[in-house]
DNA sequence: CTGACTGACACACCTTTGGGGGGC
DNA sequence: TGCCCCCCTTTGGTGTGTCAGTCA
C-alpha cells in the first residue's frame, strides 16, 4: 500500500540528486494529498467504528483506525470475542472494499452512505468469523454519488502538475549539459565511418544530408529498458560504451553526436506532467494494478530514478506492469534489433548481461520482434485466458496500436519516395525491417485490432532532436529527427503516435545552451485539445522566459559555427566574434520559428464536435456563446460543424452593462439600443422594488440592458465649477479609476484628509472606491477624497502639517501614557513586596515582625541597560523589612540608595534584587 | 465508437451606498 | 453632544465548467 510504496521511495532517493531532491519535494505534495483523504478515509472509519460499537460494544481506538490505514499487519486478536469479531470484520472489509488503492477505498467510503443501512455485521453468535455481504443493489447504484473535485482537490493537481513541470524542465537542462560534454561528443565522433563526417562541412545541411547519419545511429545503438545509474551523466558514457541504453540516454547521444558534427541541435523532450485535473490521472489508470496507482506521479512519466527492483519484479508478474521503465516497446519494436532479430547487427553486448534488464529486454523484444510472435502471442494468450484482465487486453491492443502507430508513416514516406538512403556498405535492410513490421501489423490486423486505447503509455515518443537545417526551405528550418527509430522530419506524426500511447503531448520543449523553449505548437496539431490541459501561460512564460534567452544565444552561436566553420576556435571566441550580421541572422531565425509557430496556431484545422468551439482560442459557433457574448460583425463564416456556421473567435464581442462600462470610464452613446436584455433575478426585484404590489412597471427595470463596445465613447463627466466638487445621489464620487474622477478634480488617497478639508472649508465629496459584501448586503467602501485640483496643493500642504501636529500629540500621549504605566509597574512592584514582607516567608515569626509603615521616599533604579538607568523618583507608601537589629538605628524619613555593587541577578526567574545598606530589599523584573 | 444532449454537482461571481451602541 | 469606531452577522441566485449517463 501507500505507505510501502513511499518507504520504498524514499529509500531509493537517498542519493541527494537533483532528481531525488524533486521527488521528495513531489513526495510532500502527495502525502498532503493523502492526508487530505486520509481524513476522509479515517472519518468513514470511525462512522463505521461507531456502528460496530452500537452494535458489539467492541472498542476500538484511533490507533487501531491508524494502523488498519498505513496497510501493517491487521490488529491480532485481542482476548475477548468482540475483538475477534472486529478483526475479522476488519479482514472482511478491507477484503471487499478497501482493496489494494487506498484512493479507491477512500472514494468508496465516502459514497457510502452510511445512515441508510445499518450494516449487519457484529450480531452473530460464537466464534464464528462474521461475513459482510456487500453485493451490489439497484438501489446502490441509483443512489450513488459522485464524488466531484473540490477547490482543494483542484488547487492541489496544479500545485503538483507545476511542480512536476519544474522538475521535468530541470531533467531536461541536466540531459542538455551532459549532451554537451566534449568528451561524448569526442568519443561519438571516434564511432563514427569517416564517410559520415563530411556533414560537418556542409554549409547548409538538409534533411538528405541528415538520414545516413540517422541510420547510422540507429543501427548502432539500441534501447533498453532502464537505466544502469542514477548520475545521467554516468548513464550517458555507460551507455555510449554499452551501444545500449534508455530512451532519454539514446535520444540524447543523438543530439550530442549532431551538436558533435557542428549541426545546430536541441533536445527536445515531451514532458509528460501529472495531470492539472483531480484524478485524471487516477482514471486514467483505474483499470491497472492498484499498487500502481498510489506509486506517485513519476510513474507515469519520466522516470527520475531508474526502479530496478520494480522492473524485475513488476516483470515477473506482468510484462507490461512497468510503464515507464520499460519504455522500449514501441522503440523497440520500430528498431526492433535484438540480436536474435538482427544478427547483422554490429551491436557490442552489454556487459554483465545476465541480468535483470537483459531478462527484461529479451522478453520485450520478444514481445515485439515478429520473429517471435507466436511467443509474444502466447504469452498473451495464456495471459488472456488466465488473467482476463481488462489492463491486460488492452495493453496487448496498445502494443499493436503503437506498432503501426511507429512503422506505418515511416514506412509509407520512406518506401514512397524512393529514396535510397543507404550507402554501399550499410549493411542494413531499412526495407526488410519495414516489411517485417509491415507483415507483422496485417497479421495483428487479422486478430480485430480494435482502436480502443489502452492504458498503457507505452513506446510512447518522449525525446528527440531538433536539428536546424539551414538548406531546407529558403530560410532554414528546425527538422525533427527522431534518431531511436529513425524518423526524419515526422513532426505532423509525434501527436499521433504519442496519442496512440496515451501520451498527451501537452507540453514539447526544446533545451539547448541550458536554456529552453516551448515548441508545441510545431508537434500539435489539434491545440485546442490540449491547451485546457496546459497550465496558466503567463506562469509558464514566466517560467520559460529566462531559459529562452539561454536557448537564443546557444542557437545564435551555433550559426557563427555553421558559418565559420572554426572548428579549433572556442564557442566562447565564437560568441565573442559574432559580428552584427550574425546578429541579424540570429534575430531572424529565432523570429521565424516564432512566426512559424503563431502561422501554425493560427492556421489550426475547424474542430469537428461542437463543443470544441465552446473555448476555441480561434473559432466560435453561435450556439455555444455566454450570454453576455455576441457575434459582432456576424462574419465571415469560416466553417460550418454539424450545421451550424463557424465564425473567427474575434467577431465574439463580450458585452457589459451602462454602470460595468462606466467603470472603464466609459459610456453608452446616446440613441444605442441595447443589444442584448437579460431577465433579472427574482432577488434582484426584491431589492428594486421591496413593494411589489404597488410595482407598476414604471421606472424598476425587470431586465439588465447590455451594451457592446462598438455603443461606446469616452466619458463625459459634469465638470468642476468654481470649486465645487460634482457629486452623485449619494453625495459622493465613485472613483472605480482615474477616468471616473470628473473634470478638473482629484482624488487624494490620505487617511483623515477629509477632516483637513472640512477645516479649510473647501468643497469635497468622499471617494467611493468599491463595495464590501456583508451579511448579504453591499456597502460603499471609501478610500480618501475627491476634491477640486487647484485646492489640491493647499490641502496636502494643510494635511502635512496636521499630520506633523497629530504625530506630536501622538508622541506626547505615548510618553504620557509610557510613564503612567511605569508608574503603575513600579507601584505594583512595591506592593507586592509589601506583601511578600508580610506573608511570604516560611517562617511564622517573619509574620509577627513588626513592620512600620513609612511616608518614605523611594529611588528605585530601573535596568534598561547597565549603561542607560533610567530612575524614577516615586512618593510612595513603603513597608519595610527591617532585620531586627541595625533597623532600629535608622533613622525614620531614611531615603533608601540601591548601589550597583549590592543588587543580585536570579537568571532562572529574571529578577533583580536590590539591596539599601538599611536592609530594605525591591525585586525588580527584568523587562 | 463518437458526438450530442441532459442532468447533477461544485464553485465562482455578482449583488452594490447600515445602523446601533459605546467610548472619547 | 457630537463624532468616530467597532461590531453586528455570516446570502443566495445565477452562470459556468465539468462529469457521467443516455441515446442516436
Amino acid at each position: 500500500m501507500r505507505s510501502k510504496n513511499e518507504t520504498k521511495r524514499s529509500k531509493e532517493s537517498s542519493s541527494g540528486t537533483l532528481a531525488d531532491v524533486s521527488l521528495e519535494a513531489v513526495g510532500k505534495l502527495l502525502r498532503r494529498c493523502n492526508k487530505t483523504g486520509r481524513k476522509k478515509f479515517e472519518n468513514s472509519l470511525r462512522q463505521c467504528d461507531s456502528i460496530g460499537k452500537s452494535e458489539s460494544g467492541a472498542k476500538r481506538d484511533e490507533e487501531d483506525v491508524d494502523s488498519r490505514v498505513r496497510g501493517n499487519s491487521l490488529e491480532t486478536a485481542g482476548g475477548s470475542k468482540d475483538a475477534k469479531k472486529k478483526v475479522s470484520w476488519e479482514e472482511k472489509v478491507d477484503r471487499e472494499s478497501f482493496q489494494c488503492s487506498f484512493t479507491d477505498t477512500k472514494e468508496e467510503l465516502d459514497d457510502a452512505d452510511w445512515e441508510d443501512g445499518p450494516v449487519p455485521i457484529l450480531n452473530s453468535v460464537g466464534d464464528h468469523e462474521v461475513t459482510i455481504e456487500l453485493n451490489e443493489t439497484p438501489d446502490s447504484t441509483r443512489r450513488k454519488r459522485i464524488r466531484r473535485a473540490s477547490a482543494e482537490d483542484k488547487e492541489l493537481a496544479e500545485l503538483v502538475h507545476k511542480v512536476h513541470l519544474l522538475c521535468l524542465l530541470a531533467r531536461g537542462r541536466l540531459i542538455d549539459r551532459a549532451c554537451d560534454d566534449a568528451l561524448i561528443q569526442a568519443t561519438l565522433l571516434s564511432l563514427l565511418p569517416v564517410h559520415l563526417l563530411h556533414i560537418s562541412k556542409v554549409a547548409k545541411p538538409t534533411v538528405k544530408d541528415l538520414r545516413p547519419l540517422v541510420f547510422w545511429f540507429q543501427n548502432n545503438f539500441r534501447v533498453r529498458s532502464t537505466s544502469v545509474s542514477k548520475s545521467f551523466y554516468s548513464a550517458l558514457t555507460f551507455a555510449l560504451e554499452t551501444h545500449e541504453g534508455t530512451q532519454e540516454e539514446i535520444a540524447a547521444l543523438s543530439v550530442a553526436l549532431f551538436r558533435a558534427l557542428n549541426l545546430t541541435t536541441r533536445f527536445v523532450s515531451i514532458l509528460d506532467v501529472a495531470s492539472l485535473k483531480p484524478d485524471a490521472d487516477k482514471t486514467e489508470y483505474s483499470s491497472e494494478d492498484a499498487s500502481r496507482s498510489s506509486r506517485g506521479i513519476f510513474s507515469t512519466s519520466t522516470p527520475m530514478v531508474a526502479r530496478k527492483q520494480d522492473v524485475s519484479v513488476s516483470l515477473g508478474k506482468s510484462p507490461s506492469c512497468n510503464e515507464r521503465d520499460n519504455v522500449c516497446g514501441t522503440s523497440q519494436m520500430g528498431s526492433c534489433r535484438s540480436k536474435d532479430c538482427h544478427p547483422t547487427s554490429n551491436n557490442t553486448p552489454p556487459k554483465g548481461s545476465c541480468n535483470a534488464y537483459e531478462v527484461n529486454d529479451r522478453m520485450l523484444d520478444t514481445l515485439a520482434c515478429g520473429a517471435h510472435h507466436d511467443i509474444s502471442e502466447a504469452v498473451l494468450n495464456k495471459k488472456s485466458q488466465g488473467l482476463k484482465r481488462r489492463g491486460d487486453l488492452e495493453f496487448e491492443m496498445q502494443l499493436k496500436m503503437a506498432l503501426s502507430a511507429t512503422a506505418v508513416p515511416t514506412a509509407d514516406r520512406e518506401m514512397g519516395s524512393g529514396v535510397n538512403y543507404l550507402n554501399g556498405n550499410e549493411n542494413f535492410s531499412y526495407s526488410k525491417r519495414m516489411k517485417r513490421i509491415v507483415s507483422e501489423e496485417s497479421r495483428n490486423s487479422s486478430q480485430s485490432i480494435s482502436t480502443a486505447v489502452g492504458s498503457r503509455k507505452v513506446g510512447s515518443p518522449l525525446y528527440w532532436a531538433e536539428v536546424y537545417c539551414k538548406g531546407e526551405n529558403l530560410t532554414g528550418k528546425w527538422v525533427h529527427i527522431d534518431a531511436i527509430n529513425a524518423i526524419i522530419d515526422g513532426e505532423q506524426n509525434v501527436e499521433a503516435l504519442a496519442a496512440a500511447c496515451k501520451t498527451s503531448l501537452r507540453y514539447a520543449v526544446a533545451f539547448a545552451g541550458n536554456g529552453a523553449k516551448d515548441v508545441t505548437r510545431r508537434y500539435c496539431l489539434k491545440w485546442y485539445q490540449i491547451a485546457s490541459q496546459r497550465v496558466n501561460s503567463i506562469w509558464w512564460d514566466a517560467v520559460l522566459a529566462p531559459l529562452r534567452d539561454f536557448e537564443v544565444t546557444a542557437t545564435s552561436g551555433s550559426v557563427h559555427l555553421e558559418k565559420e566553420h572554426t572548428g579549433s576556435s572556442s564557442g566562447h571566441e565564437q560568441a565573442k566574434s559574432l559580428n552584427i550580421s550574425d546578429r541579424a541572422v540570429i534575430a531572424t531565425r529565432n523570429s521565424l520559428e516564432d512566426m512559424e509557430l503563431e502561422t501554425k496556431a493560427l492556421t489550426e484545422p475547424l474542430p469537428t464536435n461542437q463543443q470544441a468551439y465552446k473555448n476555441h482560442q480561434l473559432y466560435a459557433i453561435e450556439k455555444w456563446l455566454n450570454k453576455d457574448q455576441v457575434l459582432h460583425p456576424k462574419g465571415p463564416i469560416v466553417g460550418f460543424c454539424s450545421g451550424h456556421p463557424v465564425y473567427p473567435r474575434t467577431c465574439v464581442q463580450t458585452l457589459k452593462t451602462r454602470e460595468r462600462w462606466l467603470r472603464e470610464g466609459l459610456q453608452v452613446k446616446i440613441n444605442e439600443h441595447p443589444v442584448k436584455e437579460l431577465k433579472r433575478s427574482s432577488k434582484v426585484h426584491k431589492v428594486q422594488d421591496p413593494e411589489s404590489d404597488n410595482y407598476v412597471g414604471g421606472n424598476s427595470k425587470r431586465t439588465i440592458e447590455l451594451y457592446g463596445k462598438w455603443q461606446l465613447e469616452p466619458l463625459d463627466l459634469p465638470h468642476a465649477v468654481n470649486g465645487i466638487v460634482p457629486k452623485n445621489d449619494h453625495g459622493n464620487v465613485e472613483v472605480w479609476s482615474e477616468k471616473c474622477l470628473p473634470p478638473g478634480t482629484m482624488h487624494l488617497r490620505l487617511p483623515r484628509v477629509f477632516y483637513v478639508a472640512k477645516r479649510l472649508e473647501i468643497d469635497y465629496a468622499p471617494a467611493m472606491v468599491g463595495f464590501e459584501f456583508k451579511n448579504g448586503q453591499s456597502y460603499p467602501v471609501f478610500d480618501g477624497i475627491v476634491v477640486c485640483a487647484e485646492f489640491g496643493d493647499a490641502i496636502v500642504e494643510a494635511y502635512a502639517e496636521e499630520e506633523e501636529r497629530r504625530e506630536a500629540v501622538e508622541k506626547k500621549r505615548n510618553e504620557m501614557q509610557a510613564i503612567s504605566r511605569w508608574y503603575q509597574l513600579l507601584s505594583s512592584v512595591v506592593t507586592r513586596q509589601r506583601l511578600e514582607n508580610l506573608y511570604g516567608d516560611s517562617s511564622s515569626s517573619v509574620a509577627s515582625v513588626s513592620t512600620k509603615s513609612v511616608n518614605g521616599k523611594l529611588d528605585v533604579q530601573v535596568d534598561g541597560s547597565p549603561n542607560d538607568e533610567q530612575s524614577l523618583a516615586c512618593q510612595q507608601d513603603v513597608h519595610e523589612n527591617r532585620p531586627a537589629g541595625p533597623s532600629a538605628a535608622m533613622p525614620e524619613n531614611h531615603e533608601h540608595v540601591f548601589l550597583t555593587e549590592n543588587q543580585s541577578f536570579d537568571e532562572d526567574n529574571l529578577v533583580v534584587t536590590r539591596r539599601c545598606h538599611c536592609g530594605f530589599t525591591v525585586q525588580v523584573e527584568e523587562l
